[in-house]
DNA sequence: TCGCCAAGTTATAGTATATTACATTATCGT
DNA sequence: ACGATAATGTAATATACTATAACTTGGCGA
């Protein structure tokens, strides 16, 4: 396995240490979510001295970031994706479904960009919280239903919600009914369209108003 | 503040380091999330040396496993107060805001409950798994519907999702909408009736088949 | 009362983050 | 081409935590 990632010839510096420390640690982070970061255990995977990424971090939260950054951007294109590919089910159904496969399959990314203290720590106005909100929009803009404004946002909500609860609920084995087991992808589905029916609704009581 | 908590004299022996030490985790918990258990800051809290802890645990795991089981313990008890008690609202309604507010105000401990390694780890028969069963169950019974036992047990994992989902996406600051902030309790009791809405649908459709 | 053993202790190993001081290389102005 | 200097690496070290090993204490039953 390519433990060592360097130039051709051992040279004294390494390339691009700062963009490989991120992309290793994207590796981890699908792997094992992010308490699975070790700078250490990076700069012995890269080849180089353990303190040598401070370099280029000032600690491991900011390396965190950097990391949460990048799959911000991988993630929002796939959902990007996800929506405009025209296959089966409506846009919002294909966001959902989209989002879900991915909380699934690459959890340990998932978890990084929506349950870490990183996020969590990630004031208003950042670069990590705006990516948070352009999936939101996303998210929102998915609905084909005539603009609302504010009533659409809170159905959305709604949806990303249900969808994070499943994910993170599956992801911790609290997903299994006492039965047999309920599909997450059915589960989802169901959310997503009582969800529609109850934006219609409720559109129709305030258009009396 | 009780750093020490002993018996009047000092003895070589504390007393009952074990339970001792699953209440200061249960107040570290409660402020910092699991990952604040420091089991060295704990024996220095109590005022025994730092390997004092591993005579009743066999390592931290093991601290945060009963821990766990206690957090449960305390939670369950309030969920059925909460569903008993007879208040505004119906019992599914009770339920689901009395978790929400223990999850928001005591969010350590709902995290430790329902989004650790540990829950995670735990297998399906164990006490931590069938604990967090029993909260599900309560989720399940406070269903006033007619008994339709798959088809409700569906919807309470969808309230379920959405309480779990609407709690962790707040505490990460990502429950705010770009317009006006919209009341987290108020986006659960939409969910919560809305679901109901769902049930009595598809309990019609059943019917037809 | 004597000896056992549960529950403490000190000492120590191992692993991680992070800082400091030093070394090497790349690059840029002259 | 050359030398100063900034960028980027290294070695050594401090601190914090988990965990184990070997020893000590003191209460309790035979």
């Amino acid at each position: 396995m390519g433990q060592i990632v360097r130039k051709p010839f051992k040279t004294y510096h390494h390339g691009d240490l700062r963009e490989a420390l991120i992309q290793a640690a994207l590796r981890e982070v699908e792997l094992g979510g992010p308490e699975a970061i070790s700078i250490k255990a990076l700069a012995k995977q890269l080849g180089v001295s353990q303190p040598a990424p401070y370099r280029h971090f000032a600690d491991r939260e900011a390396l965190l970031e950097a990391v949460t950054a990048e799959a911000f951007r991988q993630f929002n294109v796939i959902m990007r994706e996800a929506i405009e590919q025209s296959s089966k089910g409506s846009k919002l159904s294909r966001f959902a479904q989209a989002a879900l496969a991915f909380g699934l399959e690459r959890h340990g990314i998932y978890r990084l960009m929506f349950a870490s203290r990183t996020m969590a720590c990630a004031p208003k106005g950042s670069e990590l919280h705006t990516a948070a909100m352009e999936t939101l929009a996303l998210l929102i803009e998915s609905f084909e239903a005539p603009a609302v404004g504010l009533l659409r946002e809170r159905q959305a909500l709604k949806i990303w919600a249900g969808l994070h609860g499943i994910v993170m609920l599956a992801e911790q084995g609290l997903l299994t009914g006492e039965s047999a087991q309920i599909s997450r992808e059915e589960l989802l589905d169901e959310i997503v369209e009582q969800t529609k029916a109850a934006l219609v609704a409720l559109q129709a009581t305030e258009d009396k108003a």
